[in-house]
DNA sequence: CTTGGAATGTCAACAACACTGACATATTAT
DNA sequence: ATAATATGTCAGTGTTGTTGACATTCCAAG
């Protein structure tokens, strides 16, 4: 038995799984998703929003001008889901919807400055945590962390993944 | 700038983390999660379930005799959102409902063989994605995923997860 | 034995957030 | 002109979470 033994490799450098330590990530993962949003919820039960709003906010600070169809796309709803949370947003003043210039069917979404702070203050409360767990776990810990993260993701999701650290440069 | 450079760390050892860094870890949890309840959500959309059941079935699998008490303090929701579930869950023959010996308040949950059907095909889903991007990250990069994913978690709900591993030999 | 509290279950109401389906409106492309 | 695209909106539905209130059952302390 492997018991114990959290890493364990054959003479063909093949891992070998048990059960358990399936099961014994598939918890953690369960557990530390807990963890990693409890902190922005508790700010956005403050100001009356959701989970689906930090979202929205996030990847509109990440892809400023971006369209609404990219950030569907990236998300992963529908679009009566999402707009019921943009429409919010920009009603409240955090969040910005202009019209393309050379495709004026499109809405470019940008933050204001309102939108800017709010987003900062919940990406803050997530990166402590983060930022405290990756430095109680180590710097190989974390380079093993998003490696298997990235290798759960279905491909499709990695492109968006993907495309967001790489058209950083806009 | 430590630009492209994932792991770093100075000479006393400490990480320099960027906030290109800790940004990409949050995306990868976000994009990862996704990946990580697809294949179950497929299932148990065809089961007409949601996520609540399976987290239900797999916690009840995972200490079968639990009370219910117990069960809500792992999944940390109400006990009537868990009730929800519970009562169909056992309405329709997959968890069983034993009124406690020593204290007849307790009802003590365990899954019918139905049940143990379902939670072995939802776990086998989850499963496999998870093995895969085992093998694919490597033994080291599991290791460190784990460490950092228990970094995460709220001391609270780490101890639950400690809970589950330590109290196998029931 | 009575009483207080704990464990459980249930009812009702509500909110967030996802879905489908249908439809409207610009705008662009063919 | 017509088709397709991008977006927005309305209406309905389902899952899952929440509060609050209340009943039941049972253990334990007085």
């Amino acid at each position: 038995m492997a018991q114990g033994q959290s890493r364990s490799e054959n003479t063909r450098g093949m891992l070998f799984l048990t059960d358990e330590q399936l099961r014994k990530g598939i918890e953690a993962m369960f557990f530390a998703y807990r963890g990693f949003t409890a902190d922005p919820d508790r700010i956005l039960t403050e100001k009356s929003y959701g989970r689906a709003h930090h979202r929205a906010l996030h990847f509109i600070h990440r892809s400023p001008g971006a369209t609404v169809n990219k950030l569907l796309a990236t998300l992963g709803v529908t679009k009566q889901s999402l707009n019921r949370v943009l429409r919010t947003l920009i009603e409240d003043g955090l969040v910005l919807n202009k019209i393309g210039t050379r495709d004026k069917r499109q809405r470019h979404l940008s933050l204001t400055e309102a939108g800017i702070d709010l987003e900062r203050a919940l990406s803050n409360a997530q990166s402590d945590r983060m930022r405290a767990a990756y430095r109680q776990a180590g710097a190989d810990a974390v380079h093993g962390f998003c490696t298997v993260l990235e290798a759960m993701m279905d491909p499709e999701l990695k492109e968006h993944y993907e495309n967001l650290t790489g058209g950083e440069h806009i």
